[in-house]
DNA sequence: ATAATAGCCTAGTAATTCTGTCAAGTATTA
DNA sequence: TAATACTTGACAGAATTACTAGGCTATTAT
């Protein structure tokens, strides 16, 4: 119960994938599509809506792909998954545009009211750093590949 | 996101139809059917489940309907939930039939991970009795129409 | 006994949502 | 001006949801 569609699950993959380019110039598809293994033509619709809703931003020609639009902690899975699937909505009778009429079901709309702001809450409070974090401790368990420090150009270049 | 399929809303509501009436002797699909307004055919396929589960128990005959085979207070929403929808799997990862073979994917992982333990805490925290205690309060406030006391067959007698 | 009541069980199915693919663009830069 | 990369809309197959239909079995009041 409570899935999660894939759209959000890969839409929060590929921004991790960008944050952790962050400073490092931009990130094209191919390249988050090889290292999530999600299809380049799914993730062209998925960033398309992550870009119109302006967390990233896209630089056409050679050279080019997603940026970030601002900083890592910045930027919440909330947010992310709410552009891609909108609201969390557990019934139809929270959903924003709908409201509850029945008058009975009160106590059971309170109940998913109050979990549907937890889980808000939670998803809210969730950052692309927090995620970068946690992958860095993870990395140094696996002894991770030196990274190469070249080419390191200003994020800024890229966000305008 | 994150709905809730319609099975499993309707098993909450109907399951309080149930609890409400705890120690007043069974209530048949048709009353339940009635009052939240569910269609009888559809009740059937879900109270069928969650007595295969034993946390109602079914009465046949005339008289006869559904009972609580346990006081509201240890019956919980997630139990009701799980029976009807399986565990909490917000990505298929999580699902405990099957495992997460992403070695990079694991930051995300843990996201969901603490999410989904996060929402059973809270379902399994609610009890039925929380509902009916929500319910008292609304009625309370709205004035209650007195309910007659009549005709209390005793709980027991319809579990066996 | 038996008719009425009430739940039990198995299928099937229409509608919707999900999960993508495809193709034909447009914009940018080396 | 060729190459690279993003943009957009249509569409289709698969899976899931949300039911309905119809016949069966068990129990009990009379």
């Amino acid at each position: 119960m409570l899935k999660l569609s894939t759209k959000g699950q890969y839409g929060v993959r590929a921004m991790f994938e960008i944050a952790s380019g962050y400073g490092r110039g931009p990130i094209t598809i191919r390249e988050i599509s090889e290292k999530q293994d999600v299809s380049v033509a799914y993730l062209e619709q998925i960033l398309n809506k992550l870009r119109k809703s302006g967390m990233i931003q896209s630089v056409k020609g050679p050279g080019g792909g997603y940026v970030l639009s601002r900083e890592p902690d910045r930027i919440s899975i909330g947010e992310i998954l709410r552009e891609l699937e909108g609201p969390v909505a557990i019934t139809s009778c929270l959903d924003p545009k709908e409201g509850c009429l029945r008058v009975e079901g009160c106590v059971t709309h309170l109940l998913w009211k109050s979990l549907g702001e937890k889980i808000e809450g939670f998803l809210d409070a969730m950052t692309l750093d927090d995620l970068l974090k946690g992958n860095q401790v993870i990395e140094i368990k696996k002894k991770e590949k030196n990274r190469q420090p070249g080419k390191n150009r200003a994020a800024l270049t890229f966000v305008r």
